[in-house]
DNA sequence: ACCTTACGAAACCATTCGGTTGCACTTGAC
DNA sequence: GTCAAGTGCAACCGAATGGTTTCGTAAGGT
């Protein structure tokens, strides 16, 4: 067991990004700062919690690289992290294969009973 | 508040997909069933978990409808229903056309960049 | 200077989660 | 019929989660 090798993924993995989209408060607020940055307080006025509840949310955002943040003044806008969400994308990627493969099978059955049919 | 209407929704809504990949544990069982049908005990034999554990995971999975069991004697043989694990591409879309387009602006700027460039 | 606004952090609480242990049920082998 | 194997379910437990309330702090308006 090598010591700074935990201490490393421990710094780097803070979070799960899978954990903070498994929230619907969290994707709620992934989709609402997808196209705009916007203050905590704007985004608490979208739902029926505190903004210190929001502000949980985008601290857990914030620990898992999915939210930036930009302080302008008092005010601090957070903004979509878009890249990170190609985490998600990739894992699926695996899964995609899987499916597109089940199609092509489907495809292939399909053209053999019209070629069937056909024959008849 | 409409009685049937809430009893229709928990019905439909047993469990949220994006809660169910959230533990990792699940996210590796469906990466096991994927290919193949798995009884639980087998399963369980890659964790170091017990099998009890093991089917509760594979009871939430089911829930939610990502995975279809199949029984066969005494046995009961889990698989991947892929066609579920679509929802989280339909809800990744969104974002997918926003980093394609943020592709799209990059790809201007750099041959705006290049043209200035030939231009001196 | 003083007050308001915008925000994060801490303390607290009820609920949920992931895990274990123990038990009940069904199926297949002998 | 009896026993072992394969499984789900209920009860329990510690930890994590999502929420609220309270407080501290820094920036802007007057």
């Amino acid at each position: 067991m090598q010591p700074f090798g935990c201490i490393l993924v421990f710094l780097a993995m803070k979070r799960d990004i899978f954990q903070a989209i498994a929230d619907p408060t969290r994707r709620a607020i992934i989709a609402l700062i997808a196209l705009q940055a916007m203050t905590p307080n704007a985004i608490a006025e979208n739902f029926h919690t505190t903004r210190q509840a929001v502000s949980k949310h985008l601290r857990i955002l914030t620990e898992c690289e999915l939210v930036r943040q930009e302080q302008k003044g008092r005010e601090i806008y957070y903004s979509l992290e878009i890249e990170k969400m190609k985490e998600i994308d990739e894992w699926l990627e695996q899964y995609r294969k899987i499916w597109e493969t089940r199609y092509e099978q489907l495809d292939e059955m399909l053209a053999t009973i019209k070629k069937q049919k056909e024959e008849n």
